[in-house]
DNA sequence: CACCGCAATGACACCGGGTGTCATCGCCTA
DNA sequence: TAGGCGATGACACCCGGTGTCATTGCGGTG
């Protein structure tokens, strides 16, 4: 393709997994991650615009994901099914190659309060999408808001429990686990 | 008490608040917040760890006044009902007095995506102290979890409606009025 | 084949947020 | 009156992030 190594972002996402592993996230500096990705500091801020960013990259895709699949739920699907529909849409981006990173990721990410921060805003983008795409379909505020917080919870919850260690389930399973679970808390509240 | 001028904390969001309101976050330097309150840089983080806590300071307050109230609410209330009682006794703390401030603080994180960013990890801080609370009395997961996120959205909901232009209501008003319809959306979910 | 446009990178200076460290100043107490 | 101490100032420093211009080769066009 191009003259350079090809493959930019994943070599610089490669580089600062193993560095955040031996040091530390902030023991670490964007300058140190190009140099093993043989790159320049520069090239870095071109290709996220943070350097938080390098650990949650993609998110962006998720988002149409869930979005789609909901605008593509069959007509008489509830708010809740609809939501399953795209959390099981979701899970084909959650296979077994990713759980790997997936889990470093989240070491990382765990006891860094920048990189939850960064999170909760990913999530929020993510709760917006599905909220968007239920209004599209007719659901009604608040029921629209709320669906998208489950669904989002939900997420959140089964992406936790697959990335821990000694699981062997599935995300899809988890998924729909985790989502029946808060539906009947539902009944639960009042 | 000292020989410094007093309420150094206060000068100093409302030195930034006056700055932000002219010249937007990004275009204000902390120095020159500093510089308007006749402090010095240093100083500034002394009080604030970050640029945007002097946004959102007191927030902590805040996850104890909801914890409070839910742990003191009356043995047979159900979790609605406890959060309920968190919004409320939360209520007393948005007075008439504090609304300007309010929609001058909502005007300057509206449009700026770090300080949302700051905002949810504080919503979160909420939800979380609100969830801890409800396990205390004995609430399950995910109801529990699921009760706080709930609640979090009335509360964020109420906010936004307190601090809209023309607003007239109450906050207490508009975060029982909030809370009863996402407790209501529930039960159109599936 | 020579040329040119273009996209990705490098090089470099610069700004501003955030921190470590030591000095200063004056209140409070013994 | 001596000293403890808490809050601030002064100052140097690091690093994340940006603006800007130069460089490098690939692909297309004549």
């Amino acid at each position: 393709m191009s003259r350079w190594e090809p493959n930019t972002r994943e070599r610089l996402l490669d580089a600062a997994l193993e560095l955040f592993g031996e040091r530390g996230y902030d023991n670490v500096t964007v300058a140190e991650i190009t140099e093993r990705a043989g790159l320049t500091k520069r090239t870095f801020f071109r290709h996220f615009t943070d350097k938080r960013e390098v650990l949650f990259a993609g998110q962006e895709f998720l988002s149409r994901v869930f979005a789609d699949a909901i605008a593509a739920a069959p007509e008489p699907a509830t708010p809740a099914a609809a939501v399953g529909r795209a959390l099981a849409a979701a899970a084909a981006e959650f296979g077994p190659e990713r759980q790997a990173r997936g889990r470093r990721i989240r070491a990382v990410v765990a006891d860094h309060r920048d990189l939850h921060e960064r999170e909760l805003l990913k999530r929020a983008t993510l709760n917006a999408a599905m909220a968007g795409a239920l209004r599209e379909r007719g659901v009604p505020d608040p029921a629209a808001e709320l669906a998208a917080e489950i669904g989002g919870l939900a997420f959140s919850t089964a992406f936790r429990r697959w990335t821990e260690p000694g699981n062997e389930r599935e995300f899809a399973v988890l998924a729909a686990e985790a989502l029946a679970e808060l539906v009947a808390a539902t009944a639960t509240l009042d």
